[in-house]
DNA sequence: CAAAATCGGTATCTGGAGATACAGAATAGG
DNA sequence: CCTATTCTGTATCTCCAGATACCGATTTTG
């Protein structure tokens, strides 16, 4: 039954390395269940006690949040391949912090949180690299969230766009940038308003120590850029 | 060898629900390493190659991260009982990202990384409860982070205090508040200064909104509260 | 109990960043 | 290829929040 949606399957980071054959046996242990839902139909929502970790098998959701004073806030949107909930899992949490709605036709896998870490008494290898998916995941959430704090710290424009550079030059090891970002995602990633960041990035071009057009970054005077990144 | 720290372990939340003669057969399994510091000795350094996740079972230690321009930050002050590393445990990362230094003299049990989710052919039924101790405890660390991220992305004062009060309430249930924290603690978990903070507050106690005396707050106007609570 | 240290509220001054508006560049689309 | 739309840079104005300083209240400690 769950055989058409193999090859999304085998792509979802909790498969990863685990091949065609494991995965059966483990849906075939995790019990999952398939939902289908149409433009606009509620997944979860918020205040619902929880129970699954979601898996996009198809289309496209968005997870919103009310904010406290009642306004809906859009969070991520979800693709195919992608899973949510899947930090809620594990925490002491009972009920969903968040909604989630189709934002087109869906197909949703539901995998039982309390069935993931494995109820079967001979925990075959495939599920302990399952479980290995699982931990990896939310680590990795968590430190995007830790470089996400990192940023959002940081009080000035100019030590944020500073930061942020570095941290390409030292990933790539060039001072040629190309940004995949707009002025607008880049701005909203920083979390400044973008005629402000605007702003700044000329202040530092007339001081040299940058130089840009459109998304091209070069960083021409590194050790003024690593004076000013913390303020 | 690891008998005299049995009274700590039991209490690290990694081993939360596991028996004595439980946590006995795991340690037996996981083969941990104790390490011996002196104050001021690196327990571990930023760049070394990432292995275990360490457990403070006596003293206090530092977790601190090198900005881009040099200037040593603590982030953390680690207790007994507190556990370090685990969310690099089983992310992708080889190296660690921060630096951890005894404060004071300690003693540090190391799990080996790939031995936390069992090498062994039966897992036991204690280590599955380890496993979902691991997970909730990362789990729970991106859940605060991500709380940190929702109020660091709120931009004015007020909003920031109207969200943490209101926080309090929706926990709580009750209009009257007594904080934990002293205003200095209060403004640096808001990531402002404690001046304007004390500012804003005045401004809405003038306004009907809210009213204090030290750490006790009363919430008047629970209405506009909610209405500023986001900017 | 007195002196010292910490803590909380307030005032002033200043600067940095947001909002808004607009014009020119770049891109998309017919 | 020309039009429409999106993207980017810039200017102006305003104001929110930071820095600093100081005083009174509270708590600590010797």
């Amino acid at each position: 039954m769950l055989e058409k949606y193999f090859d999304v399957i085998v792509n979802v980071s909790l498969f990863y390395g685990i091949e065609r054959t494991g995965i059966a046996n483990m849906l075939n242990c995790l019990k999952p269940r398939v939902g289908i839902y149409k433009k606009g139909d509620y997944i979860v929502t918020s205040g619902q006690t929880y129970e699954n970790v979601g898996v996009v098998l198809k289309g496209t959701a968005t997870v919103s949040k009310e904010s406290i004073s009642g306004n809906r806030i859009v969070m991520t949107l979800l693709k195919e391949r992608d899973i949510f909930g899947e930090i809620v899992a594990f925490s002491s949490m009972t009920t969903w912090p968040a909604t989630v709605q189709a934002q087109e036709a869906c197909e949703i896998l539901f995998l039982p949180r309390n069935k993931i870490v494995g109820d079967c008494d001979q925990m075959c290898s495939w599920h302990r690299i399952f479980i290995q998916n699982f931990l990896r995941v939310i680590s990795e959430r968590a430190i995007v969230l830790n470089k996400k704090v990192e940023y959002l710290t940081i009080k000035s424009i100019r030590g944020k766009i500073c930061s942020f550079l570095l941290e390409h030059y030292n990933k790539s090891g060039s001072k040629e940038i190309e940004l995949a970002l707009n002025r607008n995602e880049l701005a909203d990633f920083l979390n400044v308003s973008r005629p402000s960041m605007s702003r700044e990035m000329s202040k530092m071009r007339e001081e040299g120590v940058i130089d840009f057009h459109l998304s091209t970054f070069r960083i021409i005077d590194l050790q003024a850029l690593k004076a000013m990144s913390e303020l």
